[in-house]
DNA sequence: GCGCAGTGATTCAAGTTTTAAACAATACCT
DNA sequence: AGGTATTGTTTAAAACTTGAATCACTGCGC
């Protein structure tokens, strides 16, 4: 099947993705590493504990919320529980499982650390877009996630006249 | 100072971001290194010299465009040229320079998976987005970049009302 | 109740990547 | 020439990720 290369409009706009993205992470990486001693993916297992109800969540259902594997969130874990910000417990209703509970260090650490990670992530977008690119911003990442997710293949291809082709990145 | 924290609109939005690039991403990684046996800044280490005059650049250029650090530039390089992919050479007009030159072999490399790549990202992205969704994402990913280029530290803050806050992930 | 496939989570062993700091060589400026 | 800045590599250590193997437990079918 031919190739169905990006055209000018969507290779501009990847590379613009792909700038964004990376810088992104990097910028907030490096003031997370900074003021929390940890990586984002961390501070993440953090967040998402604040908000659960009791603090709490099966190992299983937070891979899952993260988008990792759980053997990378064991290792995470692992070590957010050496540095005393989570701790582990069984799981009353299924013994196989456990559960992370965020430790009220981990929450000291969170509120401490809070302020200057929304300030980077205003700083980096949210200080630059109107309420409209918000929105547009929501509604595009909302449909890539679950095109990636239901495995989507994708509108079948009728071929396309050829293009210059780029490598995309 | 009072901490502007995100509305309720802005984390979703936020939410939404970090579920699209951290699964984009992921995917993107898995198809490369199941085609081409290298995760994706490899990917695009290959496909920025394709694109260059000559097939070559300066190595801090390089490291320029790709935004990351000259020593990681440096062990990226290391392994490609392992591969046969990338070539070192020095800089004629600068002692102290080397380029970077894409061989015959890795630009063959790179049209061999350049098209399960772009399928990877046509399918997860372009293929559901209009086209004015397309010119949205090249706006405001273009905004980032700039805004995290420019250092720039935002609407200076007047204090906003106080929300219910969320550690933004 | 028993056996067994499936699930939840961890462990282990590599392997890869990243970082930071130190370094050598060269260029640039005065 | 002399001092400073750049270029790029090296080094050693640490951090992270992966995948396969493993262990414990659940829940289903018989």
């Amino acid at each position: 099947m031919t190739t169905r290369w990006l055209s000018a409009a969507e290779q501009r706009a990847w590379r613009s993705y792909i700038s964004a993205t990376s810088l992104l992470a990097d910028a907030i990486d490096r003031r997370l590493q900074a003021e929390a001693g940890m990586p984002h993916l961390y501070y993440s297992i953090l967040s998402r504990l604040s908000e659960a109800p009791d603090r709490r969540l099966r190992m299983t259902d937070l891979a899952e919320a993260l988008k990792i594997t759980r053997s990378r969130l064991t290792y995470a874990v692992a070590r957010l529980e050496k540095d005393g910000t989570v701790r582990r417990e069984g799981c009353p209703t299924d013994r196989r499982g456990h559960m992370a509970v965020l430790t009220d260090e981990g929450m000291a650490l969170l509120e401490r650390v809070a302020p200057a990670h929304v300030e980077t992530v205003r700083t980096a977008v949210f200080d630059h877009l109107t309420p409209e690119q918000v929105g547009q911003l929501e509604e595009i990442c909302g449909t890539i996630t679950r095109a990636i997710q239901s495995g989507d293949p994708g509108t079948p291809g009728e071929d396309l006249p050829w293009r210059r082709r780029s490598c995309s990145s």
